[in-house]
Formats: C-alpha cells, sequence, structure tokens
DNA sequence: AATGGGACCTGCGCGC
DNA sequence: TGCGCGCAGGTCCCAT
C-alpha cells in the first residue's frame, strides 16, 4: 500500500490538478523524505518550473518538469499526496503560481522524493518489470513457468512484473483460488491462465475504485478509494470466507502477512 | 543465484 | 490506568 491502483488514482489526479502550473516555491517542514541531494539544492532545482506531465511507473510517481529536470516520488507504505493541501503538517509541499499548495505527507518517513536529471537512467525504474498491462499471457507465462519461488512473493517482485504489492497479491489469488505458498513451476496452464486474468480484472475493478483506503491512502483530494468493499481476503482474518465459510487464514509467507482461505485455495 | 530475514520508521491497538 | 510490545509493508541490504 500503495500499489498500483492507488498510484495510478493519484497520477491521474495530479494531471488534471498540475499540469501546466508553476512551481514558485517549496516549504520543507521535515524534508527527511528527500533522498540524494540536499533539501536546499532541490528547492532551487525546482523553483520556477512548469509541470509538464504526470507518468507512472509500478508505485512510483514521476513528475517531468520544464527545465528538463524531474520529481520521483515514491510513497512506500504511508506516504500522501493531498491538494489543494495548506503547507501546514506535510513533510514538504509545493507552493504554485496561483498559491495553491500540493501537500507530501508522510507517517513513517519511508517515502522517497528525489530531483533527477534523467529519470529513465534511474536505478530503480531500471529495474522494474513490466506492468500487468503491458504482458501479453504468453509473456506472463514465461515469467511464472519453472520458477522455484512461491507465487505469492513472485507476484510482489517489482523485476517480475511491477505494480502488484501485499494487499492485491491476497485477492488476485484468492479469486484465481491459488494458494499463496504454490511454487510457481507446480501451476497448470489452466491456472495461470486465470490468474493471468484475475489481475487484469483485480487491477482495473480497483482503478475503476480508486484504490484501497485501508491504512492511511487517501485519493489526491483527500477521498477514501472504494475498492475495500469488493475485498474478500485482506484484512478478514477469522472472518467466514464469502464463498465457503470457512474463516480466513493468516500466514506469514515471505516475510509478509498473508490472508487467503485454506479451503477454496489450493 | 535464489531466498530469507532484518532495517528503516511511526502510530495504533492490544494485553497485562 | 498506563505502559510496552507487536504489527503494518515497499524496498534495500546483507547473510546464507
Amino acid at each position: 500500500m500503495p500499489e498500483l491502483p492507488e498510484v495510478e488514482t493519484i497520477k491521474r489526479e495530479l494531471e488534471t490538478a498540475l499540469i501546466g502550473k508553476k512551481i514558485v516555491d517549496v516549504l520543507l517542514n521535515n524534508p527527511r523524505i528527500v533522498r540524494g541531494i540536499s533539501p536546499g539544492a532541490l528547492k532551487q532545482g525546482v523553483k520556477g518550473a512548469v509541470i509538464r506531465a504526470i507518468i507512472r511507473k509500478a508505485k512510483s510517481l514521476i513528475l517531468e518538469l520544464s527545465n528538463g529536470r524531474a520529481l520521483f516520488i515514491h510513497l512506500k507504505m504511508t506516504g500522501q499526496l493531498v491538494y489543494p493541501g495548506t503547507g501546514q503538517n506535510s513533510r514538504v509541499s509545493f507552493v504554485f503560481s496561483g498559491d495553491d499548495i500540493l501537500d507530501f505527507n508522510d507517517q513513517r518517513l519511508f517515502a522517497e522524493l528525489r530531483l533527477l536529471k534523467d529519470w529513465r537512467s534511474f536505478k530503480f525504474i531500471q529495474k522494474l518489470g513490466l506492468e500487468p498491462f503491458e504482458v501479453p499471457f504468453t509473456g506472463f507465462k514465461k515469467l511464472i513457468a519453472g520458477k522455484k519461488t512461491k507465487i505469492k512473493p513472485l507476484l510482489m517482485d517489482q523485476a517480475c512484473i511491477a505494480g502488484i504489492g501485499n494487499l492485491y497479491a491476497a485477492e488476485i489469488l484468492f479469486r484465481a483460488k491459488i494458494h499463496p505458498e504454490r511454487k510457481a513451476y507446480s501451476l497448470t496452464d489452466g491456472e495461470i491462465k486465470v490468474l493471468f486474468n484475475e489481475i487484469g480484472c483485480v487491477l482495473r475493478k480497483a482503478i475503476a475504485c480508486g484504490g484501497s483506503s485501508v491504512d492511511t491512502y487517501v485519493r489526491l483530494s483527500g477521498k477514501r478509494g472504494e475498492y475495500i468493499r469488493y475485498h474478500k481476503v485482506y484484512g478478514r482474518e477469522g472472518l467466514p470466507c464469502c464463498v465457503c465459510k470457512t474463516p480466513i487464514t493468516r500466514n506469514i509467507v515471505g516475510g509478509r502477512g498473508t490472508y487467503f482461505c485454506r479451503k477454496c485455495q489450493t
């Protein structure tokens, strides 16, 4: 959290709100989220620049500026972008020429804000695999086939497929009826096909809902993402499975809390 | 090489 | 009541 659907939601809202706006000031309230450059240098590097384009790469955002540079934003777990903001309780805020403000909040200081000369050559971007909507079924099959890894950590491996995190991996595997600890190589062609389809269905629906507001995620406007009403397993430990009424299990898989139905998912 | 675990952080909720 | 602990998870880094 936030994963591909949440970041895509914010990306679309940022486009509407910020394209063509000029940054006139940067408020460095708690600039520990600024990485790879001093906060002061970041401020000087963006002042006077106009936002030209907003790009999403997996769970990260890139704001292309008129001066040829780009702001790189990764919200990690608790990062929020809020517009219009107040500049008051943020880590960093951007002030635009109409005096409107974009707040970058982050409770846990895991989030990242960078100023890049060439975002395409940034190491994090380069290591990302293709996104779910960019992979044809034949390509997806190659990513899964023969891998010794458990299927859930593989779905969350950003170098394999970029954009799926802990929450959507759980929801996708429930709908595909696949146990999260199945070895990738053990999946049948039929299961891979169902998995591929469910990735598309779940992510498309989640984007249409504006993401899932669990923990601190909110949309740019501060509104909640409503996909949470479609969650079948995530955060539902002990509650009855919506299909078979077996209590939902929570195990640690690949170091992460993992929700599934031990009867429906095999 | 692949995999697992800890670190990074903070706030919240739970149990004693 | 209040304190301390566990937990949340995206990514990096190190050890095996």
